[in-house]
DNA sequence: GCCGTTTTCGGCCCGACTGTTTTCAGTCG
């Protein structure tokens, strides 16, 4: 049972016994919440993690105790929970589809069922056009309104699943494919090898003796839930997280053309393939053909953009946005990879919101190669997350020197803050405060719905302070939850270069934020970019690779890339 | 239900916003 299903299953729990909240349970609901978030966002397989080490492995991931350890052993042991059974016979409605409605809680969409019988959204739906929402006590005509936007939103979200989530089991089966014998080359294209911000279902390629033989063990795997269909060189299957996966089965001289066509976007191989027909051949999926109906170049992607006179390119960029004009001209930038990255400016830890103690994050950064990293919890205004205020973080940059003396220069702590940016533009610390700081990172938390001019004069009033170093998570969006806040983002971006603020690309799977299309909008001005983990726990710091992808997808180079700075070159980039 | 320089109980730091109210409840972060 893959991580996904586990956390929605949990955060299902969490719903459903919050609809009965007494001050105790509260406190249930929320330890509930935490372990699916752990468990969602985890890179590695949790039922590996139970099969290496048992319960007591399972112990160790932070909000998961005894109890929840139990739950997942019999999950992954009977595939069923008897806990959440017995909740789901006191509600027998698609309570994660409902809650999963921006606008409707577990309460609501109970109310809604005892009442008129709302089990999904297709009930609702119908609730709604009749108007029997409305003349519900407690609901009224905006209630219905705000539902049916919810709706909307829900749904144009359907069917595309988050990068973070689809690709960590790609890789997974690969693994297994490869492990198997059965192929000489394996990888996955499609958008996940573009790495879009969402995927519609992944398309992996193989290379095999043996067709049937792959594809056999293929559909055996335990990610899959059924076969959809069956060919003599394709397989197509539903996996268990919800989404579809295609295994195709290739010959050596094809697979080339194949990994080409299936990993640019519909509108990159139409260019590729008139530049094809320009130079007398025919490109499709099987090769590179040329008048005589000879492959002559189907065996490998470089083989294919080589014959075409074309730069090989980098598989984020290959969208139809200008990469092909680059690639005539043989103009292809180098793009930042992941192993440009010498640290993060964007961390938390348990003194506010994350997981973990400073002292283990700074152990995982090690890990990770890194030359620093900064610690930027929260600001007193967010409460909900147990913001610090000015005494607080004194205290706890007290404890960060110690630490750093005892790492000896193995790696440099930055001291910072995920500072609020605050309704008015007004900083949530002290200027005496934030000075002492080398990293200030402004983030904007509450009045989401402002309107564009607002919004933009609050943000520039912030940059213009001079003490914030970078803007955190630039549009606030949460894929397939939360919209972007309306504001100008060039304006931002010259308020960013007057200030020699670095914009962020945030790397968690649900924000990616700038996205590709910002960050081409905004790199025409002089600005560096900062790809940040927003890491809650040590497993996130593994996130960094999505905001690399993003980064890519937007044609940035190490050069513009902050966190690819030396330390030394950081810290004069840093000072104010 | 989790967690522990306050370990086997007693905390877990909730405020803003919105729509529905007429003093509040649900939702969100």
């Amino acid at each position: 049972m893959d991580n996904k299903t586990i956390a929605d299953l949990l955060d299902e729990i969490a719903d459903m016994l919050s609809v009965d909240e007494t001050p105790t349970s509260r406190f249930e609901v929320r330890a509930y919440r935490t372990a699916a978030l752990t468990i969602g966002t985890l890179q590695e397989p949790v039922e590996e993690i139970y099969k290496k080490g048992g319960t007591k492995e399972l112990m160790e991931l932070p909000g998961v105790g005894k109890t929840i350890a139990s739950h997942i052993e019999e999950l992954v042991k009977t595939g069923k929970l008897m806990k959440y059974q017995k909740l789901k016979k006191k509600f027998p409605i698609k309570m994660a589809e409902l809650t999963s409605i921006p606008g409707l809680g577990a309460k609501r969409a109970f109310i809604l069922y005892k009442k008129l019988g709302v089990k999904d959204i297709a009930t609702l739906k119908t609730a709604i056009s009749k108007h029997k929402i409305s003349k519900l006590e407690g609901f009224g005509e905006k209630s219905e309104e705000v539902l049916l936007k919810g709706i909307e939103i829900q749904q144009s979200s359907k069917g595309r699943m988050l990068l973070g989530d689809a690709l960590p089991i790609a890789e997974g089966m690969i693994k297994k494919i490869i492990a198997s014998g059965l192929v000489k080359k394996a990888l996955v294209a499609g958008s996940a090898r573009r790495m879009r911000e969402t995927v519609g279902d992944l398309d992996i390629l193989v290379i095999a003796n043996n067709a049937d033989k792959v594809m056999e063990f293929f559909t055996k795997l335990d990610n899959v839930e059924r076969v959809v269909a069956k060919g003599p060189t394709r397989t197509a299957v539903w996996l268990k997280i919800g989404i579809g996966c295609d295994l195709r089965v290739l010959e050596p001289e094809n697979f080339g053309a194949a990994v080409q066509y299936f990993t640019g976007s519909r509108d990159h191989n139409i260019q590729t393939r008139k530049i094809a027909i320009e130079k007398g051949y025919k490109l499709n999926e099987y090769g590179l053909f040329n008048k005589k109906g000879k492959n002559v170049g189907g065996e490998s992607e470089e083989k294919i953009y080589e014959m075409l006179g074309l730069q090989w390119m980098p598989p984020e960029m290959r969208e139809a946005r200008g990469e092909v004009e680059l690639a005539q001209k043989h103009k292809i930038p180098k793009l930042v990879e992941i192993g440009d990255i010498v640290g993060d400016m964007h961390t938390h830890t348990k003194e506010t919101d994350g997981m973990n103690t400073i002292d283990e994050v700074a152990e995982s950064a090690l890990k990770l190669g890194y030359e620093y990293f900064a610690t930027t919890n929260h600001t007193k205004s967010l409460g909900i997350a147990n913001g610090m205020d000015e005494s607080e973080f004194e205290r706890y940059f007290k404890k960060v020197d110690t630490l750093n003396e005892k790492l000896e220069g193995r790696i440099k702590i930055l001291k910072g803050a995920e500072l609020d940016i605050l309704k008015s533009g007004k900083l949530d610390l002290s200027n005496e405060c934030l000075k002492k700081m080398d990293c200030v990172v402004g983030a904007v938390h509450s009045s989401f719905q402002m309107n564009e001019n607002e919004m933009t004069e609050r943000v520039v009033r912030a940059l213009d302070s001079g003490l914030i170093h970078v803007l955190a998570h630039p549009t606030g969006r949460i894929i397939n939850e939360r919209v972007p806040y309306k504001i100008d983002l060039e304006k931002v971006a010259e308020a960013a270069e007057r200030n020699n603020v670095a914009l962020e690309i945030n790397a968690f799977p649900s924000r990616l934020d700038l996205n590709d299309s910002n960050i081409m909008l905004v790199s025409k001005y002089k600005i560096m970019f900062s790809i940040d983990t927003d890491a809650h726990n040590l497993d996130h710091l593994k996130f960094m690779r999505y905001g690399v992808g993003t980064a890519r997808r937007g044609w940035l180079t190490k050069d513009r890339i902050l966190n690819a700075l030396p330390l030394m070159k950081l810290m004069k980039k840093l000072a104010r």
